[in-house]
DNA sequence: TGAAGACTAGACAGGTCTGTCTGCTATCGT
DNA sequence: ACGATAGCAGACAGACCTGTCTAGTCTTCA
């Protein structure tokens, strides 16, 4: 993001750890994946590993601050599409569609963490600040809209959202997501009416 | 269950086992807690649990087994206390909120241990086997119901379920079942108009 | 030129994990 | 009474995991 080389630059050991790590953390979890995996698709000692993040906990920690900041600039990105508030709140349902039929998809990557971390570690601090943006989000949409009770509209889209992405998880050919737009519809007329 | 003897008899390593394997995959994650953990906890022997199960892989299964039994009964038996098809149906919800109210709540076992295990093992079998008996029991309560096209009611319970489930596991005092038995409320009365 | 910083390769320590094996004990049906 | 079965206690092997350390290489900039 912040490099600007003329050449198309080597990535750093960070940057490339940063890659093995979300790809290997999201696809197996966190715990499966030891080091050596890491370092080995990296292509990077494990001295670097060790100096630049100081422990696995905290490389788990970057991975899903990564994810975090990853899915906030696609999912504003793909609201940009639509100009009607209720279009840009259904929209949030349509990215997720997309993002459930890809075919690595393996649900919420904070959920799937956190499925396998102490409470109280830097997983459940991540998550819980996903969470709240996405609620916030929500929230916002859902006053742009003119929903009549905001809070209300985006505790309920916030069901539908998780359905979604469990079912992405959880089902193959999942058609989940698009389900859960249709109801998101039902739910937006109705409280905007 | 099989077992009426007279007095409390002590249970069989089998059984203790069982307990203990419930008690900390469910709390803990299966990949976290170790063999000597659970043999630790139920007062038996190592060799027992290797002669019983044959290996950890194996005794994941019979713990998830035993949640999949343990979900169906007591589904089926918070249900009894409907009769109208309408209330049964969205009985399932009202029993969900029972659940993700207990402290112990954890989200939904089959997700969770999914989240950590490879795909194509008996993790998988067992989770999609209990969707797909999921979805069945929301198919025939919608039907009985009198929804117009069960399936695509069904399709909506489940996301709506599964959206209640990892909103209890990762908020704090979550309200996402009730709010998923409202829309859902919603859903069966358009449903069967 | 030369020094500092970033990186690599890999051995190593200490711990934990699954799974096996050896003995010993208690219980129960015949 | 006795043999079979079930279970207990714990040592042990071998693999794997995180994290540290040494030693050498490459790049960059003053």
């Amino acid at each position: 993001m912040s490099a600007a080389s003329p050449t198309t630059r080597k990535p750093s050991a960070r940057e490339r750890l940063l890659a093995a790590a979300d790809e290997l953390f999201y696809a197996e979890g966190v715990h499966t994946v030891g080091i050596d995996r890491i370092i080995e698709r990296a292509g990077v000692a494990k001295a670097s590993l060790y100096s630049t993040f100081g422990s696995k906990d905290e490389l788990v920690r970057a991975y899903l601050e990564g994810r975090h900041e990853l899915r906030r600039t696609r999912l504003l990105a793909g609201l940009e599409r639509y100009d009607d508030p209720r279009d840009r709140l259904l929209g949030v349902f349509e990215v997720l569609a997309e993002l459930t039929g890809t075919p690595g998809f393996r649900g919420c990557p904070f959920y799937n963490a956190s499925a396998e971390s102490p409470t109280g570690g830097p997983v459940e601090q991540v998550s819980t600040a996903n969470r709240a943006w996405t609620r916030g989000l929500f929230f916002e949409l859902a006053r742009d809209a003119g929903a009549k009770d905001p809070a209300a509209l985006a505790d309920q889209l916030v069901v539908l959202y998780d359905g979604a992405s469990a079912g992405g998880r959880m089902d193959k050919n999942s058609r989940a997501a698009l389900v859960a737009r249709e109801i998101a519809t039902m739910l937006v007329a109705a409280a905007t009416l």
